[in-house]
Formats: C-alpha cells, structure tokens, sequence
DNA sequence: TTTAAAAAGGATAAAAAGGTCTTTTAATCT
DNA sequence: AGATTAAAAGACCTTTTTATCCTTTTTAAA
C-alpha cells in the first residue's frame, strides 16, 4: 500500500505530534526505537517532513524534532502524498495511463470508489486527531 | 497500490479470458502489444500464472496462452495473491508486524475496511464477470 | 570560547523490483 | 525426420528503493 518511508514516516510524524502535545522535543534517536526504524534512514525521511514543513527541527544540545501548535492539524495524506506522491489517490488499479469514467479501465469505477474511501480517511485524521485518541486507546507504533 | 508485476498480470488475464470466450489462443507478442506490456517481463508474468494453473499454455505452432472455461471464474484476489501475495490484504497501513484489534496501530479500524472492501471488490470479481462486462461498457486495457 | 549534542548533507552500498537476452523444450507441419 | 513456431527456463542487466556511514553545520551549555 504504501511504501517503507511513507510507513516510518507516518509513524514517525505521530510519535514526534504525541510527545510534542505533552511539549517534549524528541531526538532521531528515541524516534527510530519508538517506533522500530532504521535510524539513518527515518533521518531522511524527517529531513524531506522538515522540508515540507511538516515538522520541525531544531539542532544542537536538546534540540530534536516537534511538531507545532498550527501544525497538529496536518492531515495524514498530506503526509502520504510529500513521502509517496498522489499516485495512491489518482493512480488506476491496472497502471493505465489514462483511465477515468470517458475510458475506464475494467475496474475503474469500483476502484475509485475505494480510493476515494482512503483518501478521505487520510484527509479526516489529523495529527492531533490521532493523537487524542492515542491517549485514549490502547493503539501502538511498533511491531 | 499493485505491483507493476500485477498490473501486467491482470491486464494480461483478462485480455487472455476475453479473447478466450471467443475461442481464441492469444501468442506472447499478441498480448504484450494490446495491453501495452514489456514483451520479456510480460512472459515471465504469464509463466507464474501457467505454474499457478490460472491460464494454460500450449507450446508450438498455433500455441499461445487461454483461460479454460472451468478457470473462467478465477476471482481477481487469486491473481494478485498470486503475483503480490496477500499482504494487501491482510497488511497493516503502517507497516506494524502485529496490529490487530487488540493491539492495533492507530489506522487499524479503519484501514481494516478499507482493505476488506478492497479484497470484496477482488474476490466479486471474475475473469467472467469482467469479460462480460467488456463486451457491453466501453472499457480499456491500454492507456 | 571551547565542548558536546544534535540535525543536515553527501557518498556509498545492499536489496528488491523491473526488465532483457539466450538457450532449451514441446508441438505442428511439411 | 527435419524445419519451424511458440512458450519455458535460466542467466543477466538496470533502475529504484531501502539503508548505512561519514563529514559538516548549527547551537546550547559549561
């Protein structure tokens, strides 16, 4: 479905939104154990979240990554789509080029149907949406 | 969402089943050029698919590849278990090796039916089902 | 101001996916 | 039987994804 630093980087931006909301900074390290990542590898993919403003970074001596107030309402698929792109939300089930409802593919109409389905999903979950309910449930973000 | 592997494949299969229903064996090269597919890659596709007994092959002079008509009712879902595997299926959204409704991920819920949903639609859908269908809508398999 | 902590950046490596090419096997037709 | 056609099988190549390592930059604290 999604690709490993799409998967480590949801992961990532909710564990970094969940100790940010109780105004913990958290460094590379503890993230890649929290949530069970290759550590040099989840550092990229924090650098292209910080990029694209997602998160934010801060060097030196008890620096770390957050995720701020005005942040926390970043919805997952803007996450899916800076790590994966968009193709997940547009893309045909059988790779065509150009498929849509004038010229579709043999499965088109039920595909769309259930990409329209995650794409909403991804778009009503926020980080502070999931966040709340991490507190509340008994959820988990490693293996 | 699949890999290029399985797109290739259900392209393939269904184009085969279609020309199947006409009584027609379809060659390599045939089935490459209408689903627009990498001849080579395309024929190790299709040898997973003879081995997996989804279509049969006849080797020769006037040999190609058919769907026989007890195999017609191959559901999608075995394809793509076949060439994929069924860990779009059963997989969880954010790569957790153990997250189920006891301990689930924080998508778990609702990831859950949008996979189930996914494998319906796969498994409702045959080889017959669709070429069928093809025959009355205006549906594609090249871009 | 030196030291140390922490992220950024760049080069490189390993693994997987995607794809090609050549030889072998099987079937059909003179 | 020999020639020809077509898939099977296996070796090989290329690109992308996943992952590591090392150096540089930034910055807080002593």
């Amino acid at each position: 479905m999604f690709s490993k630093s799409c998967e480590y980087g949801l992961r990532a931006a909710i564990f970094i939104a969940q100790q940010s909301k109780l105004k913990n900074k958290v460094s590379l390290s503890t993230i890649s154990e929290e949530i069970n990542s290759p550590q040099a590898f989840t550092a990229k993919i924090l650098q292209q979240l910080t990029r694209n403003n997602i998160i934010k970074s801060i060097k030196g001596p008890y620096g770390g990554f957050m995720v701020e107030e005005e942040k926390m309402s970043t919805q997952l698929s803007e996450i899916v789509n800076v790590l994966d792109g968009d193709s997940i939300f547009t893309g045909c089930g059988l790779g065509l080029k150009q498929c849509d409802a004038s010229a579709p593919c043999p499965l088109h109409f039920e595909f769309v149907e259930i990409r329209e389905r995650l794409k909403k999903m991804l778009e009503n979950t926020t980080l502070i949406s999931i966040t709340d309910e991490l507190n509340i449930e008994s959820t988990i973000l490693k293996p």
